[in-house]
DNA sequence: CCAATTAGATAGCTTACGTCA
DNA sequence: ACTGACGTAAGCTATCTAATT
């Protein structure tokens, strides 16, 4: 598979090149050699391509979540005050920090700067605080994978949080309450999508199902009809199936001598369910239609 | 707080091009 | 010189998700 780290670390090379000249011998995309005063860590699994289920259902690709191991330890969002653990972190930064973002305008912004140094200011937190970069430009900002996971242990306890709450949640994790709080909101708003895809899905199978039964039950209808209305068929047949019924226990059986045609086949195998004779039988013609909820026998004492 | 939307980050695919056997 | 395999880089799209309205 082919790899290819494009705004990967910034240490490395950016490539600035027009659609129009493509990369080729004749025109090379100009080459920016940011400041390699970081230093690079060993290629990420990136060749891990395939997709990987979270805890919760969701769907994560293998490879974030691999960097974002990879990440582990490092809390992009802490705030600047802890400037000596940030440069240690900093050695150790990825494609999927917020850091990273050195794409388009930042990127252009660093190569001015010349080194890395600045890139520590971008501590999660304060990223798009309001009093921060003049450009109003919202930076996206990514969650450490410690950060995830104790937010979404703390979501499992409970989906809504207090303001309390909302303050302990922010301070540990180094955060805004504000981004704590948006953060379950669209926690919400996922796990509502999620639950509204799984009803959709159930009641579609059961429309389909549904559908299937009307479908054989029309045809099992129009059967009966088309035999109802051949008089020569019909006459001539005994009735199909000379079922007796005991009103008292609406039990079915087939007589006892008819043992071809198609009341061979009882509805229900006749069973001593009362002792000897003693219920009332009733004939029932299963080729009589009758309208729906209406039982139409005929009451044949015996 | 929710719903809808926006926008940044990134994975994955395709395509063009260069190199080499 | 031609060709196919291979690697690389760039463009594009889809998806996820933080943030905004």
């Amino acid at each position: 598979m082919m790899i290819h780290q494009r705004e990967d670390h910034l240490g490395l090379s950016l490539s600035l090149s027009s659609p129009a000249h493509r990369p080729s011998s004749s025109s090379s995309p100009l080459q920016l050699n940011l400041a390699p005063s970081m230093p690079t860590p060993s290629t990420p699994p990136f060749n891990l391509f395939h997709k990987k289920e979270t805890s919760d259902g969701y769907i994560l690709d293998a490879c974030r979540v691999e960097t974002r191991s990879f990440l582990k330890g490092i809390d992009v969002n802490r705030l600047p005050a802890t400037t000596v653990d940030m440069e240690e972190e900093a050695g150790v930064s990825s494609p999927n920090s917020t850091i990273s973002s050195v794409s388009g305008k930042r990127s252009l912004e660093r190569s001015e700067n010349g080194n890395g140094d600045d890139l520590l200011d971008c501590s999660r937190g304060l990223i798009n605080s309001d009093e921060e970069d003049g450009d109003n430009s919202r930076k996206k900002l990514r969650l450490s994978k410690d950060q995830s996971a104790i937010l979404e242990d703390s979501f499992k306890e409970h989906n809504t949080l207090n303001p309390k709450q909302k303050l302990a949640l922010a301070k540990r994790l180094g955060l805004r309450p504000r981004q704590v709080e948006v953060w379950f909101q669209n926690r919400r708003a996922r796990t509502k999508l999620k639950q509204t895809e799984v009803d959709c899905e159930f009641l579609k199978r059961c429309c389909e199902n549904l559908t299937d039964e009307n479908r054989r039950l029309m045809k099992e209808v129009q059967e009966l009809r088309a035999l109802k209305l051949s008089p020569q068929f019909y006459m001539q047949m005994t009735p199909p199936t000379t079922l007796t019924m005991c009103p008292s226990c609406e039990r079915v059986s087939a007589p006892p001598s008819s043992s071809t045609g198609p009341s061979s086949t009882p509805v229900e195998t006749p069973r001593p369910h009362h002792s000897g004779s003693s219920h009332h039988r009733v004939a029932f013609n299963p080729w009589a239609i009758a309208p729906a909820g209406h039982r139409s026998f005929d009451a044949v004492p015996h």
